[in-house]
DNA sequence: CTCACAGTTTAGAACGGTTCTAATGCGTTG
DNA sequence: CAACGCATTAGAACCGTTCTAAACTGTGAG
């Protein structure tokens, strides 16, 4: 398969591209890249969402809050595929699980050793990178069970 | 009132007493005592879930394992009493909520300063007290933030 | 390029833990 | 004991999440 027909083949279901073509083109490539890389079919959705979570900085989401983000975007994925979504990346370890409410579930673009700050109030997560944070004096644990991970959860309010 | 008067009054509402009359009583009376003191009415069903819980050595419990357990018991108290009841200990400072599932709310009768082992293949919860643990390096919380307090969870599996 | 298949998306229903409602019950005080 | 106000309750509502099964689409073979 020759370059324009490649080209030509890549470009078929591609909206009409404004000022920020190559932007667009770059980042679309790069999650359908991660996406084949973690043995993911590179959907339309998926390349959409992954484009969201990993484009910047490390991210916190809940299944609603990137469904509204998509939404805003202009992007109509439904929210069955938005958690589809989230526990087939958490799967493929491009994200993880935080757990720091009864009745919520974060995902997070920050699969390395860290910890957070849990904001009470608005219900915002903030990284502590493990460098800065330790935890030490953790007995062994109860027989024939082995430590899966150790999470510190910083609860912080208004002061 | 005299102490006749206050016996007859007390025991008014008493089922036929077994063998373990005494210690019934005593279990009620210190229940009652902790409720008054709580500022809490003892209820029949208040004085009967605190009898459980508060009995013995600390215990974690969910709405729905204390349900089953005072039904178990023999006496009927509605889910509604129960989530009642939880949350007006906790607010009481009797009990305290522990996040470690997205799911499903823990209650611990240990309000002092410990942390936790969580089984995450049975859903217990098991004590690990404060002076065995300790965190160290928590950056300051954001500006305007102040700790209100720091949860560590050590999640276990089958080895 | 087309086709056929397996994997994916979706609307809507179902689920399960929790909270709410408003009617009934009961502990307390006088 | 009466009367008041808090507590309890059945059942409905709520809400985040998961399930279902039908329509759709990415992919690789031909
Ligand atoms: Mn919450
Ligand atoms: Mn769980
Ligand atoms: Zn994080
Ligand atoms: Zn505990």
């Amino acid at each position: 398969m020759g370059p324009a027909r490649q080209a030509n083949h890549t470009d078929r279901n591609k909206r009409p591209m404004g000022k920020d073509a190559t932007e667009s083109r770059d980042l679309a490539a790069m999650a359908t890249a991660r996406l084949r890389h973690a043995g993911l079919r590179p959907t339309r959705q998926r390349v959409e969402l992954a484009g969201l979570l990993f484009q910047d900085c490390d991210r916190h989401v809940t299944a609603e809050s990137l469904h509204d983000e998509v939404a805003q975007a202009g992007v109509k994925v439904s929210l069955a595929t938005v958690y589809n979504t989230l526990h087939q990346f958490t799967g493929a370890g491009l994200l993880r699980q935080v757990i720091v409410d009864a009745s919520r579930s974060y995902f997070d673009t920050n699969t390395g050793d860290h910890q957070h700050f849990f904001l009470e109030d608005e219900g915002m997560l903030i990284d502590i990178p493990g460098e800065h944070i330790a935890v030490s004096g953790v007995p062994s644990p109860p027989a024939g069970m082995a430590v899966d991970r150790v999470d510190v959860v910083v609860r912080v309010k208004r002061a």
